[in-house]
DNA sequence: GCTATACTCTATCAAAACAGTAGAGTTAAT
DNA sequence: ATTAACTCTACTGTTTTGATAGAGTATAGC
């Protein structure tokens, strides 16, 4: 029921990129460095997610990345089911990547029943949760407060 | 955010096993032919069980396996960590299989917020669920009803 | 006791996935 | 022109996965 590290380093490159929209791009070095990721494996994965659609990047020396659409319209299902594939424990419940298993009845197949359930629970949290909450998240963790709203009663 | 083949396995021989809890043993080659496992792969995934004491076996000539304690007892949670490891898609916020991860800073990582929340969602589901409940589930997509007092209004 | 059959234990193995490295190439600001 | 960045493709070592193999041990039934 693991993410890889490669996803693992997707989504902490993204929360960098998220929390610097304010700059034109961000450098691979930067991310590497900020989030002790090896820069020529981080270079693979930022590229793979451009070539998706969800980064752009100016090359060049005032070259790097940024997001290409708004940080509220990245879920982090979209990006998992990118760099890893399907998020179902179990690929005969998968909705993106269904393959059929080797159980005899599928239709009949209890594992399959609760297995779904799982597969809903998880896509609940990775599809709502976007970029920017996970943004939001990490400032609020940080003890500087997002969003002042959260705090009125 | 796989199951592998194994914890598969282990879990579909359980529901086997499961179902025929009136019989006193049921053979590794039975549960092989019903699920489509390989022989010799299923022996291990059973005697594993066997060593930590989900199952008992008997040996010789009428032996084979059934569960050690009520199917009411088994959580699908406790299987899968046996075979699997942890269920939380990053170790850093697994419970029961905890590791640091290379993030910076553990206390203030947004990945890990958001994988919290994963984790439970997926041990809310998998530590609800019991054998007897899975095979409950499979009767009730045969068609048999599992519990007529499930119909009482 | 013998035998057939089933579980037990350890080892091995090929293929795939994973994590990372390397190098040559392209782009663009200065 | 130079430099510092991204790009593209390939490779490589390690670990995990999904088995298979073989020798050994227990037991029911004759
Ligand atoms: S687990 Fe996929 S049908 Fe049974
Ligand atoms: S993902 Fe584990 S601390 Fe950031």
């Amino acid at each position: 029921m693991k993410l890889s590290l490669r996803g693992e380093y997707a989504l902490r490159a993204l929360l960098v990129l998220g929390m610097n929209t304010d700059k034109e791009v961000v450098r691979i070095q930067t991310i590497s460095d900020e989030q002790n990721i090896p820069k020529r494996f981080l270079e693979q994965i930022l590229n793979e997610l451009k070539v998706a659609g969800i980064l752009e990047s100016r090359r060049g020396i005032a070259g790097g990345y940024r997001l290409k659409s708004a940080p509220e319209k990245i879920t982090l299902a979209e990006v998992i089911r990118l760099i890893e594939g399907p998020l179902a424990p179990v690929s005969c419940v998968s909705e993106k990547f269904y393959e059929k298993c080797t159980c005899p009845d599928e239709a009949k197949c209890g594992i399959r029943s609760v297995m779904k359930d799982v597969r809903e629970a998880i896509v609940k949290v990775l599809e709502q949760v976007t970029v920017a909450q996970l943004c939001d998240r990490a400032r609020m963790l940080e003890g500087q407060v997002a969003n002042p709203l959260d705090y009125v009663i």
